[in-house]
Parts: structure tokens; sequence; C-alpha cells
DNA sequence: GGCGGCTTGTGAAATCATTCACAAGTTATC
DNA sequence: GATAACTTGTGAATGATTTCACAAGCCGCC
């Protein structure tokens, strides 16, 4: 399979959004120029997203929406839960955990993970704040798929690097700083100072 | 100016926070070669970007580290600070609103607002929750520069349209829904659930 | 079963972003 | 002040992504 471009696939979680939206509102098909509309893109950019992996709809009708729904389902991956812990159980971390969203869409927060022993032990609904002390282990054991990142940025390095040797193979990091992770290892940033500096740009550069 | 790409802008904030980490460790210049290795980028990049703007650079010793962090600062609109409201103070927008990484980087927050009865008139710190209901009068009188999006989705389309009628024209938003705004107004989205769901096609992708 | 109105799937073209490659400038050294 | 060792700034080349444009296919209707 020839890569996919990351764009690609941030298009493709939209429209898998879209679609259930409209299964929701009870339509049956759908056409690229509304899953478009709907994502500020075009008609060509979504039925050339989906022409990587096959084709999908039908000529002079549109998508049939659970079909597509399924498909793109398949190709993200999200026929299956996975498995999810969370490192850092500070304001982000625990607000993360107790966010119900990520569940409704697969993601199964399974444990957290915190340092301070004034932390260790304490409960939320069904979790836990589990020791940081015992991590290679759990993972060893439980294998979760995903790590989300929520220490100080001055910890992050050395704590993926402890996460990546316990066999870790995708990260979320939340810390404003950028990581070093081998090849083999997929790590994704969420900024917010990165996202409020573009604003500022925008609001600076306006009208240029 | 030509128009200045998105990742660009991007790549300008994280080196910004490179140089801000040198000065720390007491470098005085710094070569584009330098920049890009913690960057994750090439040189000839560095090097591209910055000269979108003008020429920051000495041939054959590099950039002085004060001297483009200034400039890097005024390209993006830095040397200000900007006020920053909340609306939606639930788990993300309180955590939000706690984080002292943005009054760190110019982005002060100077209100929060909810609908919730019983989350109104609530005290963080300097901060006290409002009432909804002022907002548009507020924005009027305070100006304030940046409004970050944390209400339920399905509040979001409804509470933007009152923002930017209000005269708002910088939103970050983190409801996992794909906002309508008018083009004179920029809006970043962070969503979290995209980027799991990116980790997902990639951890079930591996090696084709 | 043929026609008109739609919509997909996809090469080709256009646009946009990154990388290459090198002249030109700087510093240090002798 | 000539030489060597570096490093920038930038056109040109390459590579990636998006848009165009249209043949091919489907549906409903007469
Ligand atoms: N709070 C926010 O709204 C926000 C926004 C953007 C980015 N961030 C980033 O997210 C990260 C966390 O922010 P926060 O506000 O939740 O901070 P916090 O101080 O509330 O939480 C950090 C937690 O990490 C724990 N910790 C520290 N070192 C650890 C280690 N080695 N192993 C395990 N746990 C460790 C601490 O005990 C603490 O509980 C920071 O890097 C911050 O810059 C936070
Ligand atoms: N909590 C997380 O970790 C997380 C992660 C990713 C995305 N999100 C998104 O962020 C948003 C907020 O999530 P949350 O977990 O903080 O939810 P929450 O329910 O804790 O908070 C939402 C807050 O918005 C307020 N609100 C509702 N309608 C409003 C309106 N019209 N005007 C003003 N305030 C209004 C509610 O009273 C509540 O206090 C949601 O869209 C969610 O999907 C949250």
């Amino acid at each position: 399979m020839r890569r996919i471009a990351d764009s690609t696939v941030r298009r493709l979680s939209l429209y898998l959004r879209f679609l259930e939206e409209s299964t929701n509102r009870g339509l049956v098909t759908i056409s690229s120029d509304e899953l478009a509309r709907r994502g500020g893109t075009t008609s060509a950019q979504v039925r050339k997203d989906l022409s990587f992996f096959g084709s999908f709809g039908k000529r002079g009708l549109g998508y049939s929406v659970p079909e597509l729904t399924e498909s793109l389902r398949e190709i993200l991956g999200l026929r299956r839960d996975w498995q999810v812990i969370i490192v850092g159980a500070g304001k982000i971390g625990t607000a993360l955990a107790q966010y119900r969203g990520f569940r409704q869409r697969g993601f199964r927060v399974t444990a957290v993970y915190d340092r301070d022993p004034k932390k260790i032990g304490t409960r939320w609904d069904a979790l836990t704040v589990r020791d940081m002390a015992e991590i290679e282990r759990d993972i060893q054991k439980e294998h979760p798929d995903i790590a989300v990142l929520t220490t100080p940025a001055e910890e992050a390095q050395v704590v993926v690097d402890r996460l990546v040797s316990a066999g870790m193979r995708a990260l979320l990091n939340f810390a404003p700083i950028q990581l070093q992770v081998p090849p083999d290892v997929t790590l994704k940033n969420v900024n917010m100072a990165m996202e409020l500096e573009g604003l500022s740009f925008a609001l600076t550069n306006r009208d240029r």
C-alpha cells in the first residue's frame, strides 16, 4: 500500500464523524459533495481520499451511509477497542481519564499512573491511580496499546524512554516539548501553546 | 507578504521554544542545523522558513540566540499579552483555566463563562466563573482577543455564533465537531479523538 | 429500452511544500 | 591579506497534495 498522508487520515476521521451524525438523522446515502461541505473540503478531495483504499460508492447515487461507516472503521482500525493508559495524574491527566468521549469511540482508559505518593491510590470511577514504579511490569502483563503523556515537560523524555523500552509503540503527548522516539514508534503531539501562537500569528498578520 | 503555510508557523513556534531553552543554557549563537535537529526537520527547512520573513543570521556563524528569539516573537505577534476567555467551565475548561503554562507564554485567561447556575460564581485563584448571559456585554467592554471553546459539542456552534457576532475573531475549539465560521475569523481545533484515531490507523497499518 | 440527470473514480494538470546545491559572506589563523 | 572552515540565503529541482475534468456507471421515468 502506498504511504497515506497524515492529512488524509485526519480527514477520514472527520468523514467518519459526519457519517455517524448522518446515521443519527436517518440518512441512508450521502454524496461526496455533502461529506465535503461539512468538512470544509471539496468533493474531489473526498473521493481521492477514499480511492486510496478502494471504491466504496455507487455512481449516480453516492455512498451508503452504513457501508461507508463500516469501511472507514475498518480502515482506521476501529473495529476493535484500544487499551489506553494515562501517565501523569495531574490536572489534564485527570480530565482526560474521566472523559467519556474516548470510551464511546473505542478508546478504553485502563490505567492511570503517577509517581507522587499523595496521588497513588486515589480513585475515580473504576480507576485507581497506580504507582509509576509498576508501569513496566504492568505493560508487559496487560499490553496496553496507546499511552497518553501528561507529565510535566521536564519529565516527559525520561518517561517516554521508559514506556518505549517497556514495549509501547503509540504515544499521545501533551507536554509542550519535542520528544525523540525510535522510528517504529508513532508519536502524536497535542500542543495547545502552539495553537495559541498560531492564533496570535493570524491576528497579527491579518490582511497582509 | 506571500501567504505563509500553517506548517511554517507551527515550526516557527517550535524554533522559538528551542531558542528559549538555548538561552537558559547560556548559548549565544545557534546554527540552522542545531535548530533543525531538535525539531526533527532539516537545516534547509529552517532557513527557508525564516527567509519568508527576512534574513536573521550571519553567514559562517549562525543566528544570535537573543536576536532570533526577539525576531520570532515579533513575527508570531508575541511582543504583547493576549487576553483569553474560556467558555465552558467543565472538566477540560477548568484544567485550562488553571494551567500556568499559558500565562508564561503571554496568554492571560481573563474570564471563564458557563451557563450552569451551579458553576456561576465559583472561584479559582483570581477567576470567578461568570454567567454566559453576560458574555456579549463583557466582550464589547473588555475586548478579549481569543476565545477557547470547551462546551459540549451540541452547544458549540450556537456558542460560536454568539461569540462571533459579539466580535471575537480568533477561536480555539476543543469540542469534537467541525464548526462553521465566517472567513475573517480564525479557528483552530484541538481534536483528541482524531489524534487517537490517527494512532489507531498507524498501529493497524504498520509495515505496509 | 432509451434518455436525462446525477455522481463516482481517476488520470492529468496545477499548486504547494520540501530538499538540493551552491554562491556569497563571515571568522580565525597564519 | 590569503586561505581554510563554516554557515547563511535562495533559485531551481524534486516531491507531495490538491484540484480539474471527464468517461463510466446508476436510477427513474416515459
Ligand atoms: N493543564 C492544562 O490545561 C495543560 C494544557 C496544555 C498542556 N499541558 C501540559 O500537560 C502536562 C501536565 O499538565 P498538568 O497541568 O496536568 O500538570 P500537573 O502538575 O497538574 O500534573 C502533572 C502530574 O504528573 C506527575 N508526574 C511528574 N513526574 C512524573 C513522572 N516522572 N512519572 C509519572 N508522573 C509524574 C505529577 O505528580 C503530577 O500529578 C504538562 O506538560 C503541561 O505543560 C497542560
Ligand atoms: N474532558 C476531556 O478530557 C475532553 C477531551 C477532549 C475533548 N473534550 C471536549 O471538550 C468539551 C468539554 O468537555 P468536558 O469534559 O469539560 O465537559 P463538561 O460536561 O465537564 O463541561 C462542559 C461545560 O460546559 C457548560 N455548558 C454547556 N452548555 C453551555 C453553553 N451553551 N454556554 C456555556 N457553557 C455551557 C456546562 O455547564 C459544563 O460546565 C466537550 O465538547 C468534549 O467533547 C473534553
